[in-house]
DNA sequence: CGAAACCCATTTGTATACAATAAGGATGGA
DNA sequence: TCCATCCTTATTGTATACAAATGGGTTTCG
């Protein structure tokens, strides 16, 4: 990809899942041009892409917005996201490798080892829930619209949750993992939806109890 | 919207569903920065916004083409679909009001007659059915996403199958939304879910047929 | 003859200047 | 004082020139 609008796209969503850009923060383009270094052109480019994702929200006259979903609106996400990754898990059950199980027993070993520390370590954490999940993806060989469809709705919904997570729920996840692998070691793909339902279903409400925690305190719950 | 952005946007679009640019064929910037007689800047901007669409698609090296998509990510299309619109289905049993469920049935009966003339109007048809399949959408109140997964899928598809029917397939389609009424008359969501599966589930097999015979005649199946 | 490297034509990417439009504040009238 | 309107300024949209990269064809060397 050319250098300069990818250079603009990757700092951008950056500055966007680091908090250094709150949601609801507006985007100016000669500002972040500034910002990256780059002319207006490839960070007009980065924004229509993050858009295309919903990172980036753009109001009836055409200015952007670092986007802020209401609790509804990320309801509605996480139910999207429950029904399509439990389509796709329940076709892997019938497809999966045993390459790809092994690879995705190590990784959540890792997770395992990831969220034991004293203190967990919830990028690593992040980055191998991703992998983990990237991997069941693709075994489902459902390549085309499942990917768009996680592109659309994964990262704005997973890069944000985990952070709500305590041990707990972060132990739940690893266990829920664990089903999912059983339940594709025996090839059975209704398990796996279901386990793969409620897994998200568990996670939005873990989201969910946190924002609202968020919200007594008069934090937002999302902050880095 | 602005001026030529939107110009652009809409006469590449027109292009594409009319057939004129063809599945496959290469689209360069400049070529259609002419021939929509702005420059290539707005010309990129709605190149993007089609590829965001999956109107279009871009190879590695940047090029831009009119998507083709093969049976296989046809089925994958009509699969997601069904299952996104199902759920609408039995959300919009639970909410749809008085006033949409009539909307609803007037809409249905003009598909009854625009299909019964001697020679079925399936650009009406088209367009009818479409309002049909958004009225049922929007009463989901699941507005957000659903839209966002409808528009990324509903137009490449829908838009392009009707076209296969014949008057068989069109007369049980207009069945198949009359069940649904009836569904959504008794707030019968798991009726209406099945209704709807099952709806677009033979729309796909309908278009898989055609596609079918097109192939063994070596057309496309897709021609206007 | 085959393959690899090079060169030229075509196409896309980027920067910049200028035009159009929208937002916010100042001004004036009721 | 309040509201409407105008004006200023900030921000996005468009055109254009030029830079970079890609593809295809030709040449050259083994």
């Amino acid at each position: 990809m050319s250098r300069a609008s990818d250079r603009a796209y990757t700092q951008i969503r950056g500055m966007i899942l680091s908090g250094e850009l709150a949601p609801g923060a507006p985007l100016r383009e000669e500002q972040l041009a500034e910002s990256c270094e780059v002319s207006r052109t490839p960070v007009r480019d980065a924004l229509r892409r993050l858009e295309a994702e919903s990172f980036v929200r753009r109001n009836e006259s055409q200015r952007s917005y670092v986007a802020d979903w209401s609790l509804d609106e990320m309801e509605e996400a996480f139910l999207l996201r429950a029904m399509l990754e439990a389509h796709a898990a329940k076709r892997t059950a019938a497809r999966i490798s045993w390459d790809q199980l092994e690879r995705l027993k190590s990784i959540n070993k890792s997770i395992f080892q990831a969220i034991s520390k004293e203190t967990p370590d919830i990028p690593l954490f992040l980055d191998l829930n991703r992998q983990f999940h990237a991997i069941i993806l693709t075994a489902s060989k459902s390549d085309r619209l499942a990917n768009m469809l996680t592109k659309l709705i994964e990262q704005p919904v997973v890069l944000r949750t985990a952070l709500q997570y305590d041990r707990e729920n972060l132990l739940r996840s690893h266990h829920e993992h664990e089903e999912l692998l059983a339940a594709f070691a025996r090839r059975d793909g209704d398990w796996a939806e279901a386990v793969m339902t409620s897994h998200i279903r568990r996670a939005f409400h873990a989201y969910a109890d946190a924002h609202k925690r968020g919200s007594e305190d008069g934090r937002d719950g999302l902050a880095a």
